[in-house]
DNA sequence: AATGAATGAGATTTCATTCAT
DNA sequence: TATGAATGAAATCTCATTCAT
């Protein structure tokens, strides 16, 4: 199975696509990320995806229908290991420390980021414009994961791990490390080279010192 | 003076612009940030401006070149303080410590963000899609100030204020928590009550304890 | 057997019309009257139908066969009864006074146009652009009723009932009288309350009087 | 002046038209009106008026405009030459009797038919399909011109000179028939040979015979 | 017979840019 | 300098029709 076709069967698990949809789509997703939603045609898209232009149209009635239908799936994607994984056992307690779920945390998105690297790009080059987006982003991602979150802080600053201060400041300050490694990682400096063990731990423990009990 | 006026004092510090000119460029940046650079058309930007489609053209021979007109006197501001205020001041030996000196750097950039907003969107946008403005940005904004947080960065740990760690990492750590504040602030929820001097505090705080010396 | 059944009974008596030709047929005849013909899509006549785009190709070559499959027999219809009912009547002399040849006709008429209205609709519509419609109008409605119209004028003239007027002159009055009856009972005010005999009685006694020897 | 120039004048007295506008309107009313408005491509249009396809959308922002600025300013000009000239002078009494109303009613329209004819068969085709339209000529044309041959109507049945029957009635046969004329002389038949005169005339006694005391 | 994905020609519309005034 | 009509290339989208299943 090639690396375009396993992107696509993490998207979409379990839409039936046809061939060539599958092909609009990869066409879709390299021509968005590379020259934007807006500076893509879909005359281009067609053109790459070796399809005619009305086939793009009788999977998707429009332009817009196409994007959302690439970027929607991602939002779940994003979502999903947070809920799956790290919160039920930050919950059920299997991270006894907060620097497992730390590491864990940047590990699990990583991995995502990583595979959905282009998509990602699309969707945060789109979602300041398209109000459909940026309503299931807010909505479905950002609120769902911030909630869990802060709860998760919550639970280490009552265990006296974590200094007190607001939860969301300190939210605030441990998701732009995180975030901060990732996109340095993966969207400014890919091509460095990057001893990926070390740079987390340092991101980890960075985290941990300007949080923890002084 | 309105608060338009001070922006495009602001950014075309030198420049004689027409009267029309003014109301083309603050059209154009008004539009740009809202809907995207490909997806605003010279026409609106005409009507928004209440001057004619040709107008425009007499002034910018293509639309790239209006956007380019815009973008590019931001990147000098933008490394302008940290050239002129910060870096002196620090190799001159007026801040002590890294707390003043980051105090002092999220301030100043708080400052400009919050002036030019809309046109940081802008660049933040189009730099991925625009070569002339991306590598504009590498060259001129990116090294020059990555250069001097590094020799700053460098500076202080030589002082022993800061942990021993390769200054490329400590520099990531210590942007991302500024940006992170800054983005936090200024583009996810601008609307939200801020305590500005005390959430600087707790950014420089945290940077510090997270990268002192343990 | 629902109203549509009748229409189509009607329209088709012998033919053996399969299920789904059925309702493609009353698809069609729905969505043509509604946007008319050209602003009708195929696709959208499938959907309504509740049937593949691709089985109205299999029973209809191209469009306009459907369009015309539908208009044809209703000119067979329309100049039936005139034919087989009126006519021969009037020959045979069974309507001794105008007056009840008329009657007799508006109400004939008046029941075709009933049920049959939105087709009647199409084939006004689309005679004008359909020059397969309109050669088959002529020919076989517009001339043989015509003619036959003459035929029963010039016998009542004969007979001193009505005026010595040019016939075609006086076929010209008495089928607007007629016609701008039926128009105004079921295209323009359907709604309105109508009392239809009294109002076919002050047609006819309209015409009689108009046409009559003073 | 040309002919066309002259419809042209009649339907847009008053607006400024551009020599391209003017080209455009000619050849969409020639279109639309040949093979019908949904039937006719924006591009044979621009082929047919000798101008670029962009130049239509620059003055008319849709299709649809510009059927109905083609359209509309044939309603004023119908109901115009009723309400200055014929119903003023019948409620000022120059016509005594209602004959010479009707010749004069059927002579004024007959010119305007003659000289609008095509756009005046766009409009009837369009009228049941563009609400737009159907709105305005009701609204506009239908009911401004029926309140006042009902008013008419209603003069000369006090003065004894109409038969006693409901306003409505009478209308709707005496409009059958000047209607009948109007389309059997321009539409159905207007190659044939025509003694205009002595047509109004018939018609005219047609009506008076069928309406007036017995 | 029936389906519905696929097509490609063409329809409407947009838009950056030019140019005569 | 400013205008805005005009352009034509290209963008999005529609649609009648075909064809493999």
């Amino acid at each position: 199975m090639s690396e375009d076709e396993v992107l696509l069967q993490q998207l979409f698990e379990d839409d039936k696509l046809t061939e060539k949809q599958k092909k609009i789509i990869l066409a879709a997703i390299e021509s968005f990320s590379e020259k934007g939603y807006a500076a893509t045609s879909t005359s281009e898209i067609a053109k790459k995806a070796g399809v005619a232009e009305g086939t793009i149209f009788r999977h998707y009635k429009t332009k817009k229908e196409l994007l959302v239908s690439i970027v929607a799936p991602l939002m779940a994607k994003l979502i999903g290991p947070f809920i799956v994984n790290d919160f039920h056992k930050v919950l059920d307690h299997p991270y006894e420390h907060v620097e497992d779920f730390l590491r864990a945390a940047i590990q699990n998105r990583s991995d995502i980021i990583k595979k959905m690297l282009p998509v990602i790009k699309i969707m945060m080059q789109e979602i300041p414009f398209q109000p459909e987006l940026r309503e299931q982003f807010l909505e479905q991602v950002a609120r769902k994961t911030f909630d869990r979150i802060l709860l998760v802080i919550k639970e280490y600053q009552d265990k006296g791990q974590l200094i007190e201060m607001p939860t969301l400041s300190a939210a605030r300050l441990a998701i732009s490390s995180i975030f901060g490694y990732l996109i340095s990682r993966y969207i400014f400096f890919p091509d460095s080279e990057w001893d990926d063990e070390l740079e987390i731990e340092r991101t980890v423990q960075f985290i941990m010192h300007g949080l923890s009990q002084r």
